[in-house]
Parts: structure tokens; C-alpha cells; sequence
RNA sequence: UGGCCCUUCGUCUAAUGGCAAGACCCCGGCCUUUGGAGCCGGUAAUCCAGGUUCGAAUCCUGGAGGGCCAACCA
């Protein structure tokens, strides 16, 4: 085996299905050890999490096995490909970590080629102008399970195409005069094969070739030529594309490109839980407005997940846990939540911050007194370094649902008479609830602390179980919070519409909660938007790339933290 | 005249004719100044029926179930 790559052999034993095949082809030989990938993105909208699985298969199997990644653009549809959509893909790209160094290619680059093989299809009676209507190609073409029919123009001889093919592409003709064909069979079982389109007239301005260009070619014509034109060696597409793997070959034979040439292998695109990522659906929702943009926190854009938090190593983790096989595969949410907490663990620092406001009042701590305690950013398990001061002082703010009147047994909290940790601070006794005698509603905890807690366990031995967070009344800074939350409130929000009813019908009304005064310590004051932290027992945040800003805070909610107490609590309830 | 592909714990993925394994979820326990993290343990699967074989998740046949294909999209 001394084929493998000497970078490999640290690689599991077992293997997917795609760089089995790799394998295979490096050990025997067949394009002389060299692996060659791409990633052809088509720039009509943002890049996703499913496209961060391709580009992590393709850019991951290259530098596995000391190969190449090409970043290609398939520009081939001059109405939805923008420059905007070019340059955010290479944003997202290079964010997640991979380099295509000098291999940036557009397929628009090709347009020339493409038009003189055409040429030579025709020429070689292998291709045929049809000047039928795109109705009449419909009905001619049959269905699944009917054969279709030779239209009228299938039998044109090779002087009459090339004629009609030149004066396409000179411009004589309108929108769908005509279009060329290849000539294979009307009755083939694999619709694909039924003289599929290849070049057809579009009279739009494509956002690299302006109006220079105007028989544009289609997918299946395209696409094996510009693996073909990079010398390309293996060619990854998801799973539907299993039926066009024909057409592939046969236009590769029919160009005459020899094998060994570049093969189409399959596999699964990535299906994620409580989230769509249909392109043309993730456009509906931020045309109609139902988020604030392509990179709104709850999209599943990797512009949106870059920005509610989420590390681009997380995103590969998760790319790793979920593997490459050629089944249709629903990833539980779960997996990524669990990806994006174990990256953020060991890298965001811990902060305190307070939510649902509720005053404490230290009634035995002297009002003009404020201690600065030295509180380490991370975990004693987390081996990082790293501390930051933390005003205390007599008002505090603490969860409002770190308190109940009567609380269940499990509940280690704050409770009239019960003691509790201040994190990093004191514990205190809860002596005296103070409420609106109108309403019944807490306005304020009476509490008294015990002064020789500070780091460290109560002398007498009694037992404190739980710890709260808190934060210094007079210190403390408002900040706006918002709480992201899944996107759709179903797992799967295409499956069981009512009759009328799309996705749209599906979306969680509390995907986005505004909190709005929270309140954060005063550390985190000065550091630039961007920064990641773990507000501690309620989750992993940043604060806002785009919103945020020193003295006007704003926080986004990456992931909550794992919540067994909610398990208990919901299990006493049942 | 239909064709092609797929089927292993709840979920995702291994096992490539030889002990059905790992991860996430879930459930216990330990630990804990985060009800976090970590550690230990547990529940849990080869779609069905035949066949080949000493031996089948794996090969064969037939079912069942799921997916894709009838854009001048990709």
C-alpha cells in the first residue's frame, strides 16, 4: 500500500464510500495517482450548510490525498448569477478554512468552447437544431411512462444545424427560436437521455460576458466539459444527478475525451432538522421578509451561522460526525448543537450576564463598598488562561427564574430561607421576599451573605448546592439580547402541509426573542464586536458583527448551554 | 415503457463472506463554585421471504418500503 499517501495512514481504518474509490484509483494507477476535485458552485444565491459538506468533501479529499480543489463558478444562467453571490461564496470559502490558491475558474470562461464542440456535434450528425416550441419539445418528449416521438426537424441535415447553430449564436434569432440537441433517442427509459437540450438562445446580460454571448448552454451539456476542460478526476455531485451520470458519459465520448477522464460518483446531500436548504426556498424567505437577510442568525446560510456565532470548526466537526454515503440522510439538529458547543467550550471565555432582571439586595454589605473580585475566564477543565475583575457591591441583579416562593425539592436555588452560591462571590440567604401588594408580583430579594465564602466553602461544613449568576447593579451594562432559536418549529417543515398551506407555514413565531435591557459585567465593555463568550448556565454568544458597538451592546445567541435541569423540572411537571 | 438508486440502533455512520462497532440523542451514576464540561455505565439495529455457503448485514432471487427523473434550472 505505499501508494497511500504517507499523510493518510493516520486516517480510521474505515473509510466512505468516495475515498474508497479514491483509493482504488491511486493504487491502481488509473490517473497516474493524481486526484483532481472541484467545487462548482452556482453563484444565484448565498452558500449553506449542504454546500459547506461539498466543499469539506471536495477541498477534504484533496488535501488528503495531495490533489487539487478547483473553486469553480457554474455561471452557465446569465438570469441568476451575480457578482454579489461570486464574492460571497469566496468569503465563506476561505471562512471555512479552504484555500483554492490559483484555481478560481468560471464556467462563462468556457462559453467558446462549449459553442465549438457544439460545431463538431453537429458535423458529426450527433446534434440538431429542433425549432419546435418549448411546449411542442414537452409533448414530444413522453413521460415516464410513456416513449416520446421525433419532432419534425430531428432529421435536418448537418448543413442545415450549422447554419441555424451559427446564426444562433450570431444573434438572428429570439428567446426560443431555436435550441441544439443531441441526437440519442426519444424512446430511452432515462428521460435525461430523450435528445437532451444543450445550447439555448437567452438574450440577457450575464453578469461576467455582458452581451457578448447568447447561446448559453444547459446543465448536462456544461458540466462534464468543464470537468473535462480542468482535468478533472473525480467529479462529486449530490444524489439526483444519479439519472444525468449518461449524459455525462455520453457527452465526453461524444467531444471524443478519452478515458481515463473525469467520472461522476454521487452522494448524499446534507438534510439538517428544523431547517430548509433548498436554495430557491431559503431566496423566498428573505424576499418576503420572514428573516432580516441572507445572513440572519436563524438562516442556514454559512453568512447567517458565521454570524449568530458558530465557529467554521464546528461546522467540519459536524462535516466529520455526519460522514459521506450515498443514502438520503436527515441530520438531527442535535449533532450540530452538540458540534458547535464542544468547539465553543474550550474557546469562549465565561461571562455573567442577566436576562430576566431581579434586584438582590446584600441588606448586611455596606452600600458604599464594592470589592473587585478576580474571576478566571475559564473552567478549571478547560485548560486555558485568563481572568477578568468583576465588581460586587449591595444590588445585584440575579434570574428571575433562579427564585421561587415554593419550589420543588431538586430546586438548589434561591428560595425564601434557602442559601445559594453567587458565582465566584458569596453564598447568600434569602431572608425576605418583597412584592407588589397589588399584584403579588417579586419586586426584590432581601439577602444576607456569609463574608467567609469568598472562595471558598462555608466553615461550619453545611452544604451549598447551588450556584447562580449575577451581576453588580451599578456596574453592570445594558445590552440588547437576542435569542435565536430554530427556524421552523418542525423537524421536517416540507412533509404534512394542509392543503394551500407551504414551508412558510411552519416557521417558529419565536425563532427570534429580543431581550431589551439585559444586563452584562463590565468586562466585555471593551472588546470588539465579534467576540465570542459563554454568558455561564445560559449559553454560548457573540456579540453582533454588524449591529453591535462599544456603549450600544448587542448579543446573539449561538446555542444554549445542555439544560438537565429543564429535563427534571419538565418531568416533575408530568 | 417506465428507468435508475437506496434500505444496519430514535438519528448519522462502520463492519467489504468470519465476534454487528462508533458518534449524537436518551437513561443511570461519579464529579462539579456553570443543573455546563468531563468521567464511568446502560437501553437500542441488519425491511421481509426464500436461496447459495461450514458461515450472510454483506452474494443471488422475489417481495415491501423510500428517493430521483417528464425546466429552454442546476
Amino acid at each position: 500500500m505505499s501508494e497511500i499517501p504517507a499523510n493518510d495512514r493516520a486516517r480510521p481504518e474505515s473509510r466512505d464510500f468516495l475515498r474508497t474509490k479514491i483509493e482504488t484509483d491511486i493504487r491502481t494507477g488509473k490517473y497516474g495517482g493524481r486526484v483532481a476535485t472541484r467545487f462548482p458552485p452556482e453563484p444565484n444565491g448565498y452558500l449553506h450548510i449542504g454546500h459547506a459538506k461539498s466543499i469539506c468533501l471536495n477541498f477534504g479529499v484533496a488535501e488528503e490525498y495531495g490533489g487539487t480543489c478547483n473553486l469553480r463558478y457554474d455561471d452557465t444562467n446569465p438570469d441568476t448569477a451575480t457578482q454579489e453571490f461570486v464574492d460571497s461564496m469566496q468569503t465563506d470559502i476561505r471562512w471555512l478554512g479552504f484555500d483554492w490558491e490559483d484555481r478560481l475558474y468560471f464556467a462563462s470562461d468556457y462559453f467558446e468552447q462549449f459553442y465549438d464542440w457544439a460545431e463538431q456535434l453537429v458535423r458529426d450528425g450527433r446534434a440538431y437544431v429542433d425549432s419546435s416550441s418549448e411546449a411542442e419539445i414537452r409533448e414530444l418528449r413522453g413521460t415516464v411512462n410513456e416513449p416520446g416521438r421525433p419532432g419534425p426537424y430531428r432529421d435536418r441535415t448537418p448543413d442545415e444545424n450549422l447554419d441555424l447553430l451559427r446564426r444562433m449564436k450570431a444573434g438572428e434569432f429570439p428567446n426560443g427560436a431555436h435550441v441544439l440537441r443531441a441526437k440519442i433517442d426519444l424512446a430511452d427509459p432515462n428521460m435525461v437521455m430523450r435528445d437532451p437540450l444543450l445550447l439555448r438562445i437567452r438574450h440577457s446580460s450575464h453578469y461576467r460576458r455582458g452581451d457578448d454571448w447568447c447561446v448559453y448552454p444547459m446543465y448536462d451539456y456544461a458540466h462534464c466539459l468543464e470537468d473535462a476542460i480542468e482535468d478533472i478526476t473525480h467529479s462529486f455531485c449530490t444524489l439526483e444527478f444519479r439519472n444525468n451520470r449518461e449524459i455525462y458519459d455520453w457527452v465526453l465520448d461524444a467531444v471524443g475525451i478519452e478515458p481515463p477522464r473525469t467520472e461522476q460518483t454521487e452522494f448524499a446531500r446534507l438534510e439538517l432538522d428544523y431547517t430548509i436548504l433548498s436554495k430557491r426556498k431559503l431566496i423566498r424567505l428573505v424576499n418576503e421578509g420572514h428573516v432580516a437577510g441572507w445572513d440572519d442568525p436563524r438562516m442556514p446560510t454559512i453568512a447567517g451561522i458565521r454570524r449568530r456565532g458558530v465557529t467554521p470548526e464546528a461546522v467540519r466537526a459536524l462535516c466529520d460526525m455526519v460522514g459521506v454515503a450515498d443514502v438520503n440522510s436527515r441530520i438531527d439538529i442535535a449533532k450540530f448543537d452538540y458540534a458547535i458547543r464542544d468547539d465553543l467550550n474550550w474557546r469562549a471565555p465565561r461571562r455573567l450576564a442577566v436576562l430576566d432582571l431581579l434586584k438582590v439586595v446584600i441588606t448586611d454589605y455596606p452600600e458604599d463598598r464594592v470589592e473587585w473580585i478576580d474571576a478566571p475566564s475559564f473552567p478549571r477543565d478547560v485548560d486555558k488562561e485568563g481572568s477578568r475583575p468583576m465588581p460586587f457591591s449591595r444590588e445585584l441583579w440575579v434570574e428571575r427564574s433562579d427564585f421561587m416562593e415554593d419550589p420543588p425539592r431538586k430546586f438548589h436555588r434561591l428560595a425564601p430561607g434557602s442559601e445559594v452560591r453567587l458565582r465566584h462571590a458569596y453564598v447568600i440567604r434569602c431572608d425576605e421576599v418583597v412584592k407588589d401588594p397589588e399584584t403579588g408580583e417579586v419586586l426584590e430579594l432581601r439577602c444576607s451573605h456569609d463574608p467567609e465564602t469568598m472562595g471558598a466553602n462555608p466553615a461550619d461544613g453545611r452544604k451549598v448546592r447551588g450556584t447562580i449568576h449575577w451581576v453588580s447593579a451599578p456596574h453592570a451594562l445594558p445590552a440588547e439580547v437576542r435569542l435565536y432559536d430554530r427556524l421552523f418549529s418542525v423537524p421536517d417543515p416540507e412533509a404534512d402541509l394542509e392543503e394551500g398551506q407551504d414551508f412558510t407555514a411552519n416557521l417558529n413565531p419565536e425563532s427570534l426573542v429580543i431581550v431589551n435591557p439585559a444586563l452584562v459585567e463590565p468586562a466585555v465593555a471593551d472588546d470588539p464586536p465579534g467576540t465570542r463568550y459563554q454568558f455561564e448556565r445560559l449559553g454560548y454568544f457573540i456579540s453582533d458583527p454588524v449591529d453591535s458597538a462599544p456603549g450600544s451592546l448587542v448579543f446573539n445567541r449561538t446555542v444554549a448551554l445542555r439544560d438537565s435541569w429543564a429535563k427534571i423540572a419538565a418531568r416533575g411537571r408530568g
